[in-house]
DNA sequence: CTAAACTTTCAGAAAATACTGAAAGTTTAA
DNA sequence: TTAAACTTTCAGTATTTTCTGAAAGTTTAG
């Protein structure tokens, strides 16, 4: 299996972007490499292609499968295991933001939650707190909003991406067409 | 200068989540205390607070300020400086988006661009280049949206997100009261 | 100018993370 | 049951990242 220059260059740089993205180099190689790749590929291809070690691609897939980007895909009459994409674009991108979800504001939602039902001792603890209940509301608006994207597809995301600058617009066309239904505490 | 438990424990966990959100152990230890403290703090006090070395301190709040979470306070008549959060905690969050869109969103945007101008030498190169296509248009719907919510501003994106699962309901409503108006290549 | 009170820098040490490769495990076929 | 063809595991090593603390830099006061 030999990579063109245009794949190579982007597993390079999808090796690179890896840890930003929540994994490391090599898994970060693997995803673009499995993701650009049309044809299902062996964990000894994918290791060759990237010369890293066989042990290395194993974790990697294994790590790959956990953020269900990647799926087995077994060739009738073939003893060995192929990887392929475990979804189009879209759907990798919202397991990606999803999976980063659990792991950077869940947990910190959860001891928000348990910090807040503390009576506070003093009155720095009564100041912490309120700084500690704003921050909670945002996690928990930004997490209700990205669970209700998801939610909403892709066709209508697209749509309201595609809306533009016109995310505002959205709110002018709630107020012209559900007025009275404003909500309550907005300010 | 003394935490209060309820304090130790929220800066603690900082710490912990702080390199998934993008900065190390210390530089979240760091923001957590100055974000919670109600007063100005000096470096030596955080350094004393978090049991770290003043070096280790300096060099997280230029990574802090770098990242415009907090800023520089100083006290007339004392020599020292003191930080303060820099703004309030809708616009740290929105900080911390925006330079994270940056660092894991721009420089790929950047390398697919180029890879998109390139002729496919082959039939792998086409198959690779719509996948990118898509990796491209995905991104940058990304990048638009959140720079999008940026502008709307606190209290708009509050509405929105109140809004909640009537989102979806109000694109249906667009789509029926204003169907001339559905976007060219709106699937 | 000198010293005191601060801040920054950065070489090297410590800690955390990633990778290798050999050994152990699993599955299938004969 | 044996062996071939694969996969996984993990101890040890390599690499990367973070942290320390001493030295150098800066600012202000006298």
């Amino acid at each position: 299996m030999q990579m063109s220059s245009m794949v190579t260059s982007a597993v390079m740089h999808f090796g690179e972007m890896g840890s930003r993205w929540g994994f490391n180099r090599t898994v970060g190689q693997m995803l673009a490499l499995i993701v650009l790749h049309d044809e299902p590929l062996s964990a000894q291809e994918i290791a060759d292609a990237l010369n890293i070690s066989r042990g290395n691609v194993s974790m990697g897939l294994k790590e790959l499968q956990s953020w269900r980007l990647v799926k087995l895909h077994t060739v009738p009459g073939e003893r060995k295991e192929f990887f392929v994409p475990a979804g189009d674009i879209w759907q990798l991108a919202n397991r990606v933001f999803e999976e980063r979800r659990k792991r950077e504001i869940d947990p910190t939602m959860s001891l928000l939650r348990d910090l807040l039902l503390d009576q506070p001792d003093n009155q720095q603890e009564v100041a912490a707190q309120k700084t500690l209940t704003e921050i909670h509301d945002l996690l928990e608006n930004v997490t209700t909003w990205s669970q209700e994207l998801q939610h909403l597809g892709p066709d209508k995301l697209n749509t309201l991406m595609r809306l533009g600058s016109g995310v505002g617009k959205v709110l002018e066309l709630k107020d012209k067409m559900m007025p009275g239904k404003s909500v309550a505490n907005d300010k």
